[in-house]
DNA sequence: TTAGGGTTAG
């Protein structure tokens, strides 16, 4: 260590005092601890200077400070003759080979790339972790102009049967669109290990090729529990759930067992699917190997328990958690909205405050939606203005959907008309279609005419705007509209989404389609129905046909209403479970005023909580009444 | 000191 600390560039600080502050040390830890503490490269000047009394080597983590505070000053080449003298191979890159890490995996991977240039410009030699770093900084970046610069100097170097490089190369071409790219490299490279066809399956379901991701799937000469995982997730978050639970089943019978992450993608898919029971063998699972304090697992076990309509469950689980992030609080208050219990979301907003949790932009949905839910107009109007006001939020097109939703829903239908008119951005289908819908609910034709208006424009394929408008012609008994409506159906080939319904019996889930009679147990099902209508007629159930949109006869359409799928699916589950326990039934479009009103009188008459998930939210019936309060 | 998969809105 001995050159001349004067013979390289180091800028002069004006406090010279300082020199006389660092005070002599002899032991490492207290070397170390100098190096880790300045901030400038005269501060190390003074530093360097106490080392040299010590004299005894130094080692690479607090290097990694002198290189970072030197990198992109004149002192450069001064931190460069400090990492000469400190170890025996390759002393020099692998110090900066440190920093480029640092740098790629942190704040700033731009300084990361800038630094490898800065290096090339002083004859370091880059070795295969100097280019790794440096192509990871261009992965987080999506830089691909940098990374094909990277590429040829992997190529150049002659680090090409280096499948560690290759693989980055093909994860950089694929993660930023190059598909194409990565495929042929992909198919030249000379050899492949597992990494290598996780990151093609991966990216392959990135960009929505599911088909392409599961024939490399299906032909990979090896699977480890990424591969199953990558695949499970893929089609989670591609909405393809059964197919997750399916290729999950396949993984468990392969004897494959799953992780974390697995447990979370599979978590998921029982969430989109209300598949309560295995999701809670799952929980168990999760338990029994330790992962209990994972918070992710816990914040996707509260999501599937509150979209299975266990709501119980997922405050439990909300409950016993050692951690909570904003995630967790967001998904139990989303899930609270979704059940329709607004004052305990609200409640729970003031505790995740009380705590110092800071909400985000989803946190804020959860609340308008249960604000929205329960027609609590002014407290919807309060945390609008607020999000901006107290936390800086900028309400997304999903917040003023919401807001749109809250208002029309409540009668309010002018007003939400202004909001909608008055949005900073365009507004989507969704925003329309919450106008649309709440004009059934109070019977206005001509704003729904307004709404319908714009809805063709952006989304004229989607049949259950059509439906909606059609039922508000039928309720107006404008019949010749409603005709014109179906009319405009056909001749767009557009057709009306059947109305399915699922239940869950030891394990295995039956669907029922409206109107169709192809369940094994159809007879039965209509028998059963028949009597328990005896029992609804003495409490005064009368049919509601308004529901119906065909301009066809009463009794026609009174068997229309009867044959609704929840309906087939909630007697289904009377005759096929034990008395007592809650009957659980999922439904693909929301449940309809006639089956809302049958499932109450229905809950008091057996004495059994009914649930329903429809796509909007939960229905918990019990005791003749419901958790939406009618309100919906 | 280097590679691949994960949570809340819909």
């Amino acid at each position: 260590m001995l050159f001349a600390l004067s013979s390289f560039p180091i800028p002069q600080s004006p406090n010279r005092n300082q020199i006389h502050n660092v005070k002599p040390q002899s032991s490492e830890t207290l070397k170390i601890d100098l190096l880790r503490n300045f901030n400038s490269p005269f501060e190390l000047r003074q530093v360097h200077a106490q080392i040299i009394k010590t004299n005894a080597p130094l080692s690479i983590l607090p290097l990694t400070r002198v290189g970072l505070v030197c990198a992109f000053t004149p002192s450069f080449h001064y931190a460069q003759q400090i990492f000469k003298c400190v170890e025996k191979q390759k002393p020099e890159t692998f110090v900066w080979n440190s920093c480029l890490k640092a740098l790629a995996e942190g704040d700033s991977p731009i300084d990361a790339i800038m630094l490898f240039y800065r290096l090339r410009q002083y004859d370091v030699c880059p070795d295969t972790f100097t280019c790794s770093s440096v192509l990871r900084a261009c992965l987080n970046l999506l830089d691909l102009s940098n990374g094909r610069i990277l590429h040829g100097v992997v190529e150049k170097v002659g680090f090409r049967s280096n499948l560690y490089l290759q693989n980055m190369i093909v994860h950089l071409y694929a993660s930023c669109g190059e598909m194409g790219e990565a495929r042929l490299l992909f198919e030249k490279m000379p050899q492949r290990d597992v990494v290598t066809w996780n990151i093609m399956i991966a990216q392959l379901i990135k960009q929505g090729d599911h088909e392409g991701a599961y024939d490399l799937f299906s032909r990979m000469p090896e699977r480890n529990v990424r591969s199953w995982t990558s695949m499970i997730a893929g089609y989670v978050q591609c909405g393809k759930a059964k197919e997750a639970i399916h290729l999950f089943a396949k993984m468990e019978e392969a004897g494959v067992k799953c992780n974390e992450v697995t447990v979370v993608a599979v978590l998921a898919a029982c969430a989109d699917l209300g598949a309560l029971d295995l999701g809670m063998r799952i929980h168990e699972y999760s338990n029994r190997h330790g992962f209990k304090r994972n918070v992710r697992i816990s914040n996707t076990l509260i999501d599937m328990y509150v979209k299975c309509g266990c709501l119980e469950e997922a405050c439990k689980v909300f409950e016993e958690m050692e951690e909570r992030t904003v995630v967790s609080w967001s998904a139990m208050i989303g899930g609270l909205a979704m059940h329709g219990r607004a004052e305990e979301a609200l409640r729970l907003f003031s505790d995740m405050s009380q705590v110092g949790i800071e909400p985000n932009g989803v946190t804020f949905i959860g609340l308008l939606h249960a604000c929205s839910h329960m027609g609590l107009i002014s407290e919807g109007r309060r945390f609008f203005a607020s999000m901006t006001r107290d936390y800086g939020i900028i309400p997304q097109i999903e917040h003023y959907g919401c807001m749109v939703d809250l208002l029309s829903r409540a009668g309010l239908l002018h007003e939400a008309h202004e909001f909608i008119l008055n949005m900073p951005m365009k507004p989507n289908g969704v925003v329309w279609g919450a106008l649309l819908g709440a004009c059934r609910v109070h019977k206005n034709v001509e704003m729904a005419e307004e709404a319908i208006k714009h809805l063709l424009e952006l989304d004229p394929l989607n049949d259950g705007y059509y439906v909606v408008l059609s039922n508000i012609y039928a309720e107006a008994g404008r019949w010749e509209d409603t005709a014109r409506v179906r009319k405009f159906m056909k001749d767009r080939q557009v057709k009306k989404t059947p109305g399915w319904s699922s239940i869950t019996v030891d394990g295995v889930v039956h669907e029922f389609v409206a109107g169709e009679e192809s369940h094994p147990d159809t007879e039965q099902i209509f028998q059963r129905w028949e009597e328990l209508l005896e029992e609804m007629r003495l409490k005064g159930y009368v049919p509601n046909t308004s529901v119906v949109l065909l301009d066809i006869e009463e009794g026609e359409k009174v068997k229309f209403v009867s044959r609704h799928s929840e309906k087939l699916a909630l007697v289904f589950g009377l005759m096929n479970t034990p008395a007592e326990t809650p009957i659980r039934i999922m439904k693909n479009l929301r449940i309809c005023e006639d089956c809302h009103s049958a499932f109450k009188l229905i809950s008091a008459i057996v004495n059994r909580e009914i649930v329903v998930r429809d796509r909007n939210r939960f229905h918990c019936f019990n005791d003749n009444s419901c958790s939406c309060r009618d309100y919906w």
